[in-house]
Order: structure tokens, then C-alpha cells, then sequence
DNA sequence: AAGTCGTTCTACGGCACGTAGAAACCCAAG
DNA sequence: CTTGGGTTTCTACGTGCCGTAGAACGACTT
């Protein structure tokens, strides 16, 4: 999977944040309020790249076009866990470092989740 | 933590492989018998690049220089996979998402090192 | 037909990385 | 002390990604 820069993560947050599919206006918006002033031209840039890159899907039926992400960012996230996971070669060494260093509170998660966690996919 | 670049993820794999300190040298026929003909600077380079950013230690009262991880692989992907997961606003999101796509095999894992799992750090 | 808004093209600077030659360094031998 | 050879550091260049945005192009409204 690509990485996303700090500029192009900021618009995915944006993105991910919003409730509704957004424009490149409104992330603007929302990078204004959050004290960074870009040009308009350089979110359709920076969607455009994200699209491509394949992290957000664009509505083409209205203008100015509309960007959803493609997955939740939940999703995204777990999937770089997996990407990193299968860098090792010895999984449960790093799981086990893993979750060797997680909180009490992350462990409790785990543990409830694993105890009804069946068949993934 | 800054992140590795593909000849630098090469060198480093290639140290963690090896029981004992390698020199430069010793990387470079590391990679050569994986194919990849390099000229000794240039692993003295990477070598350096990765010791500045913290991934090997050098130990200079020998020469040619060994060096040496600083963490195990399985350290560091454990590391990289908790760095990933902080991006994230709602952990639970995300671990429900991981483990919801884990194998049989390393949910299992995962729930005999939590069954004893206790402090974390 | 023209104006206005929106999108794509093109572009430039900076940085990280792959790559390696040139220069500097250091120790051993003479 | 001087020299030589191996070792390391300096310097450098090409490439590709990313931040950034103006210019050019396209489409819809009036």
C-alpha cells in the first residue's frame, strides 16, 4: 500500500472526519480552520493523487465533485498493522512483543474481541 | 520513526539475519549472494544512514567497523505496528478491524499471550 | 457568446534514497 | 618518520514523491 505524505494524511483525516462525502472546498474548509490556508487548486491536486493512489473515490455526478474515502480509516489502519506484520518473518515474535507493550486497556479489547473472534477475512 | 528505504530495509534484513556484528563488507556479500552487486561505499553510506536514524549501532574498535540492530526485527515491527495503530483516533475500531482479519492461527497466538499478559510497557 | 466556477495540466522546489567516486584517515611495515 | 593499502567520510548526482499552486482548459448559466 502507498504511504500518504503529511499534507495528503491531513486530507484524508479531513475526509475521514466528515460525515458526508466533501468537495475540495470544503476540505480546504476544514484545513482553514485548523490554521492551514491552501490554494483550491492544491487539494483537487492532492485528491487527485489520493484517488489514484487509490484511497479515495470521487462523485462525478455534481459539482464540484465529491470525495469519499474508500475505507474507513479503522480499516486502513488494520490493514498497515497486517502490511507490517507480514514484514517480519516470525509472527508471533512480533505479536507477542506487540501485545507484550500494549496497555491494560488495549489488552482488555483484545482479549474481549478474541474471545468471540472466529473465522477472519 | 522515520521510515526505511527499500536498499535500507535490504541491509537491515540482512543484519538481523546474521548471528554476529557484520562489517560493510560482510552486508555487501550478504546482498551479493542475493544478487545485487553493490560497491563497499555504498553499504558504508546506508550503513551510516541507518545508524544515524537510530536502527544500528556501530562498533568502532575493530576495523572494518561491525555493526549491530539496535532492537530485533521483531522489536521494530512490533514498534512500527503500535506507531500505526496511534495514528488512529478510535483504537478499538482498529483492533476489532485487525483481529477481525487475523488467521486462525495468530488469533491463537494472540490469545495464549494474553491469557498471561499483564504489564505492559 | 461570454462570464464564472471548477478541474486538469504543468511545473518547481525540497527531501529522501540509491548509488558511488574522491578525498581523508589510520595503522602497519620499513 | 614515511609510505602504502585498506577503511571510512565527504560530496555528489539522478530519480521519484510530495507540497504547492499558476495556467490552461472545460462546462454550465445567463
Amino acid at each position: 500500500m502507498a504511504t500518504l505524505g503529511e499534507l495528503e494524511r491531513a486530507v484524508m483525516d479531513a475526509v475521514w472526519d466528515a460525515p458526508a462525502p466533501l468537495s475540495a472546498y470544503d476540505v480546504q474548509e476544514q484545513l482553514e480552520a485548523g490554521g492551514r490556508s491552501l490554494a483550491a487548486t492544491t487539494l483537487l491536486t492532492v485528491l487527485s493523487r489520493l484517488e489514484k493512489k487509490g484511497f479515495v473515490a470521487s462523485d462525478r455526478s455534481v459539482r464540484p465533485y465529491r470525495y469519499t474515502a474508500v475505507a474507513a480509516r479503522a480499516d486502513h489502519v488494520a490493514e498497515l498493522m497486517h502490511e507490517v506484520l507480514g514484514e517480519s518473518r516470525d509472527r508471533s515474535a512480533v505479536l507477542a512483543r506487540f501485545v507484550g507493550s500494549v496497555s491494560e486497556e488495549d489488552a482488555a479489547v483484545l482479549r474481549e474481541l478474541l474471545r468471540s473472534a472466529g473465522s477472519g477475512g
